[in-house]
This record gives structure tokens, sequence and C-alpha cells, in this order.
DNA sequence: GCGACAG
DNA sequence: ATCTTGTCGC
């Protein structure tokens, strides 16, 4: 694989570019029983990164176990090149997993991106791996506020009126998350998927189990390597 | 030129 | 993203 830390954004401009070819949207198939959520954790001004995935059962939501990787990183953050970024110290942690989800929720955008190859599609492609792209903040696009209840939800579309994705009120009268397919599966289908995995808080388990586990990491509370005690 | 801008 | 105490609203 190319290594991040060298290209100048033009360049990962192209290879966005490129991957856009390769993303499949369409209809999930089959039965979920494994789900996992993927996030980063670093200090401020540091270039060591802490990445980690969580693994859940689904539909109970249930952990199973977490993989953690440090990784140094040179690349900036630049909106609309988050992958760049962080997508690296993520495949480790994928390649460190015993079990691999059948879906994976990642932290940032799946197609709701200006080149279509947000993080959860860059991931995804890499990796053949149905992915979602649950963010917490719009990146790209228009859409109405939802109403103000859990589960209302509106239409994120792009100038010409396509919807890449929802914007979703996941708990009562919270700001909503933006969901949209990463890879191998569609727009419809990642909301319902991501719906079933929000519990009693706004961001969705998988997301919100990993947030805590890279936070813990960086803090020394968490070991390095895959481990299923909690 | 001006506003927007995932983590 | 991270750094942070109290504070406002349900």
């Amino acid at each position: 694989m190319i290594n991040y830390n060298e290209l100048t954004v033009p360049e990962a401009t192209l290879i966005q570019k490129e991957l856009r070819s390769q993303v499949l949207i369409t209809p999930f198939k089959g039965a979920i029983h494994y789900i996992a959520g993927a996030d980063i954790s670093f200090n401020k001004f540091s270039t060591t990164v802490y990445a980690g995935i969580v693994l859940l059962r689904f539909p109970e939501l249930t952990p199973v176990g977490y993989s953690l990787v440090k990784k140094e990183v040179l690349f900036p953050y630049v909106p609309g090149f988050l992958a760049f970024r962080e997508v690296p110290a993520l495949l480790n942690a994928w390649e460190q997993l015993p079990i691999k989800p059948d879906v994976l929720i990642v932290d940032g955008h799946g197609i709701a991106h200006p080149r279509r190859m947000g993080i959860a599609s860059h991931f995804g492609v890499l990796t053949n791996q149905p992915t979602i792209g649950s963010a917490k903040k719009k990146l790209f696009g228009n859409y109405e506020e939802p109403g103000p209840n859990r589960g209302d939800y509106t239409p994120l579309t792009d100038k010409q009126g396509e919807i890449m994705g929802n914007v979703l009120r996941s708990k009562d009268k919270v700001k909503p998350i933006f969901v949209s397919p990463g890879h191998l599966t569609d727009v419809a289908g990642s909301l319902h998927t991501l719906m079933q995995c929000v519990g009693r808080y706004r961001l969705p388990e998988p997301t919100r189990l990993a947030h805590n586990a890279v936070n813990q990491f960086r803090l020394g509370t968490l070991p390095e390597g895959w481990s299923e005690s909690f």
C-alpha cells in the first residue's frame, strides 16, 4: 500500500478519484451476527495516534473484545482527507481482529463527501468490507433539520438533489448525527442498521465504546493488542 | 472574494 | 480531536 505520510493533498485527491470507482452502494444481504465500531484518539500537537476497533455481538450489542494499536502519523488533518490520517492505523487494528464483523461503523462520513470518498468508504474499499459512516458534524451537503424526537431523520443531499445519507436524531432533543453508507450497503440499509445500534446515548454503541476504548488506551488504562476483557 | 470545513 | 467547571434544561 502507498505510504500516506508522504502524500500531498493534490496526490491524495487523485487517489480518492481512483478509489471512488470501486465503492459499491448496494443493499446489504445476509444476517448480521457481529458489528464493530472504529475510532482514533490522540494528544493535541502529537504525531502519535491511538486507533481501536471494538467488536460487539448483534443485535444484543454486547461487547466481545477490542483491538488497540498505536502508530505515528504525519499526514495532517485536512477536511475531506481524514482517511489519509486515520486509515493506516485502523488497518493495523483491523488485521489484529480474530473475528471480522459483518459490518463496521466508522467515526466519520461514508459517501457524504465532496468526492464520495469519506473515511468509511475508503476503509471499506481497501478491506472489501461493508462499512457505515457515522459522523457528529456535516462535512458536505444540504439538509433540513430533522424532527425533535428520537428516530426522526431527514435526507442529506448533494447539490444535484442526490441523497448521500441521512441526518438522524438518535435521542430526543440532542444534536443529530450524520449517517451514510461507506461500502457494500446503501442509504436505507445503513440508516436501518445504525438505528439498531443506538442505545441510551447520542452515539451508536459501537462508536461510543470504540471512543471510550481508544481514550483509555491513550491514557494508559487499557493495553495495546487484542483483548476480551473490559 | 467569502463562507464552509468529518476527526 | 483535546483541553476543561460550572451551569442550564429536561
